[in-house]
RNA sequence: GGAGAGGUGGCCGAGUGGUUGAAGGCGCAGCACUGGAAAUGCUGUUUAGGGGCAACUCUAACGAGGGUUCGAAUCCCUCCCUCUCCGCCA
């Protein structure tokens, strides 16, 4: 399994590490880079000695067709030098096997190389406002702005105590209305994602260790899944981990590119070391719902399929009149697997502030190394691996709180959105 | 959970110790034939890593990992997965 590419490593080092100094952290690339040449060395030794061996192998059968005694010297000759050479290899392999699963081990810690458009920047303060939208549709009373929790409860819609009873903190039981408007947005947000291009898919959101590594999620952050260890599956923190392996350990052909999934599923995570943060309301749950959109395409069009998906992830927010934000995440704040991020924020009027809302990121190769998901061009030598894409469409939860939010009335009530109402009998209001 | 069967190339499918990276078929590509096509015929058709400007060459891979052997797709052990029947179950 190559992670970050071992030949890049190898020829541009210098290119490389410059990249990874630009995410911070320490990276000891050095210590790769002598455990890979000291593989390679073993690995040439070994193979002289497999030749070796294999001609033996080859060797005895005919000397015993052309006549030569199976019994007498010259067989048993060859037989010791076979033997000999077997010795030495049982020796060398335990060698190259330690070395080649040391070098795989750190290899999977090192994180994707940001993309030359990524702005550098040491953390979230450094990234970079692209765009707003939606200025006109904020809320203009301040002062009676309410938080989504107060409204919720109020209308019987959302329960955390209750919740907390049937599970811990940080769940949440949506109630009549409050579930119904989280199936009008799944469903909303779907049919507009369907409408967009993506092939719909409802993925198993239990997984195997190799999916989670597939996407970059292990082995660096085992602590933020939920595992079920009689089992060895862990749940699903996001539907592109289900979605982008899909198609692990498989060679597409070219014209199968581009592949463009949505999926709804329930997201878990632990949130572990988030202990003081979004205590309250439906931010930040160990148990979200999420519309995800996931793209495996073509190199040369991944960049354009990057916007596209942004587009299609903003969309959402624009048909639902909820004034958001864009930003690009410098390196230092980019995620483990992605090259290159847009997060997409919405208006959350009681914070007086921007939330994350959809994350939009190009993981280029890295992703698709990991899971050796490659494809074939008709006529072309070999195999290339694809670049994949992953984007909320967007979290329903965040949704939900923003919608209750920006939509809240003097009275108490919270109007529905327009191209929510069929999704929800042509009701107006909550 | 109990009993049984099986995992081979893009697919189907042969192969129980010795030039088998793997017969045969399908599919695919090229060429021939044709006015064009079908049919037919011929040729070719895995991937990864190392070495070479290249032609090419070496190594590895028959679910995974170990073992036996000069030599394993073929024998032995462990694990994983799939299928069938029974039980249970939304």
């Amino acid at each position: 399994m190559p992670v970050l590419d071992l030949k890049q490593l190898r020829e541009q080092t210098d290119f490389v590490r410059d990249r990874l100094a630009r995410r911070g952290g320490d990276y000891d690339l050095d210590a790769i880079l002598q455990l890979d040449s000291q593989q390679r060395d073993l690995v040439a030794q070994r193979n002289q000695l497999q030749a070796r061996s294999n001609e033996i192998g080859k060797a005895i059968p005919q000397k015993i067709k052309a006549g030569s005694d199976p019994k007498g010297p010259e067989i048993a000759a060859l037989k010791s030098e076979g033997s000999e050479a077997k010795t030495q290899l049982s020796d060398l392999e335990p060698q190259v096997k330690a070395l080649q699963d040391e070098m795989g081990d750190r290899l999977l810690q090192l994180p994707n190389l940001p993309s030359d458009e990524t702005p550098s920047g040491k953390n979230e303060t450094e990234n970079v406002e692209i765009f707003r939208w939606g200025d006109e549709y904020k809320p203009t009373n301040p002062e009676e702005i309410r938080p989504h929790w107060e409204i919720g409860e109020q209308l019987g819609i959302l329960d955390f105590k209750r919740a907390v009873k049937v599970a811990q903190s940080r769940f949440v039981n949506l109630i009549g209305l409050g579930a119904a408007l989280e199936r009008a947005l799944i469903s909303f947000m779907l049919d507009q994602q369907i409408a967009a291009g993506y092939v719909e898919v409802m993925p198993p959101v239990l997984v195997s260790t190799a999916t989670l590594t597939g996407t970059g999620q292990l082995p660096k952050f085992a602590e933020e899944s939920f595992k079920c260890a009689e089992d060895d599956l862990w749940l699903t923190p996001t539907a592109e981990v289900p979605l982008t392996n899909l198609y692990r350990d498989e060679v597409l052909d070219a014209s199968d590119l581009p592949i463009h999934h949505c999926a709804y599923t329930p997201c878990f995570r632990r949130e572990a070391g988030s202990y003081g943060k979004d205590t309250r309301g439906l931010i930040r749950l160990h148990q979200f719902n999420k519309v995800e959109m996931v793209k495996l395409v073509h190199p040369d069009t991944s960049a354009d399929e990057h916007q596209a998906m942004l587009a299609n992830a903003t969309a959402i927010l624009e048909a639902l009149d909820l004034p958001y934000r864009v930003i690009e995440l410098c390196s230092g704040d980019l995620g483990f697997s992605a090259n290159r991020c847009y997060d997409v924020e919405v208006w959350l009027p009681s914070a007086n502030t921007y939330r994350e809302i959809s994350s939009c990121s190009n993981c280029g190769d890295f992703q698709a190394r990991r899971a050796n998901i490659r494809f074939k061009t008709p006529g072309q030598k070999g195999t290339q691996f694809v670049h994949t894409l992953n984007g909320s469409g967007l979290a329903v939860g965040r949704t939900m709180s923003a919608l209750l939010e920006n939509y809240q009335q003097p009275n108490g009530a919270v109007q529905i959105p327009t191209v929510l109402q069929p999704y929800l009998g042509g009701r107006t209001v909550l």
